[in-house]
DNA sequence: ATTTACTCTATTAGCTAGATAGGGTATATA
DNA sequence: TATATACCCTATCTAGCTAATAGAGTAAAT
C-alpha cells in the first residue's frame, strides 16, 4: 500500500515539474491545486528538500522548485523515501535487506522466492520511471483522451 | 508490505502441500514446525478453511489439509484474503476498484499510471503462481543448493 | 465417558499513519 | 530598518490497525 505521504509527494513533484524550472511555487498554492492538507504537504516538501530533490526560496516570491532535472528524479527514490523498501518482505529487499530470523534457507523459502519476484518487478517499474517520463505518459494520455 | 498473517498462511500452505493430500496436520505441529505462534496460526487456518482453501477434521487424528489440488491454489488469492487488494492504491485495483475522490481524470494521473503498472506486474506474478508451481521451484532450488 | 483438537468471539498492547499547531528564521521590498 | 511574506522545524494528537493471546464451546474418535 502506497502511503498518502508518498502519493502526495509524487503529485506535488509532477505539479512542480509542470510549473517549469524557474518559478518557485508556494506550499499554499500547491496544496490548493492538488487537494492536499497544507501543513501536511509542508512536511512532505521539507523532506523532499532535505533529500535534495527540491530547492526552496524563502520570503516574498519564494516557494519550492525542483533541484534536479525531471529526467533525473525516479519514482523509486520517492517511494522508498516515504514508505521504505519496495519489497513486500525485508528478506526480499535489495536496498534494505534483513534476513528472517526463523528462515533456515532463503533458497528454499516459498515466500522469499515469490516476493523477490514481486520486488524485482516493482523496482524495475519505479526505478525505471523518471518524472520526465511520467510527464510524457500523462501528455500522451491527454492527447488521446482529448482527440 | 506483506502482513505476518499472509506470510504465515503461505508458509503453512506450503507445509500442508508437502505433507501430502491425505494426512491431516495438527495446528500445534504446524506451528512448531514453521515457528508460528499457535493461537495466531489457529486464526489463519480457520480463515483459510472458511474460504474453502483448507478442510479440517476434528477430534483425535484430526487437523488440517488442503481442500483442493495445490495446482489450483494461487498466491494471489491468499495474499488478497489477508492483506486486501494487490494494488498500491485503490484506484489501480482490479478486484477492489475505488476511485480517488479528488482525481479529475485517471488517464492523466501520474500516480495512477505508475501504480497500475505495479499492480499488473504484481498480479501477474502472484495470480500466476500456484502452490504446486511454488513447490517445484523450491525443489529445483534445493537440488541446485545440495549439488 | 473422556480425550483430543478444531471453532469462535473477545480483548489487548503497541505502533504508525495522517494530520494539526505554533513559534522560529530567512528574504525581499519599501 | 521595518514589515510582510513564506519557508523551517519540533511537538503533539488521535484513530485504527497489526500481532498476539485468552478462554469457553463443540465435534469426533476410541
Amino acid at each position: 500500500m502506497l502511503s498518502r505521504k508518498a502519493k502526495y509527494a509524487i503529485k506535488a513533484l509532477i505539479a512542480l515539474a509542470e510549473h517549469g524550472p524557474e518559478a518557485p511555487v508556494r506550499i499554499a498554492d500547491l496544496a490548493r491545486e492538488q487537494q492536499i492538507p497544507p501543513k501536511f504537504l509542508e512536511l512532505i516538501l521539507l523532506e523532499l528538500r532535505n533529500q535534495g530533490i527540491l530547492r526552496s526560496r524563502k520570503g516574498k516570491g519564494g516557494g519550492y522548485l525542483l533541484a534536479r532535472d525531471p529526467g533525473a528524479i525516479y519514482l523509486g527514490q520517492i517511494v522508498r523515501m516515504f514508505d521504505g523498501p519496495l519489497a513486500p518482505v525485508p528478506c526480499a529487499s535489495q536496498t534494505a535487506y534483513v534476513p528472517c530470523s526463523d528462515c533456515p534457507s532463503e533458497a528454499v523459502c516459498g515466500v522469499h522466492l515469490a516476493m523477490k519476484k514481486v520486488r524485482d518487478a516493482t523496482a524495475k517499474i519505479l526505478d525505471g520511471t523518471s518524472l520526465a517520463q511520467l510527464l510524457r505518459q500523462i501528455n500522451n494520455a491527454s492527447l488521446i483522451t482529448t482527440s
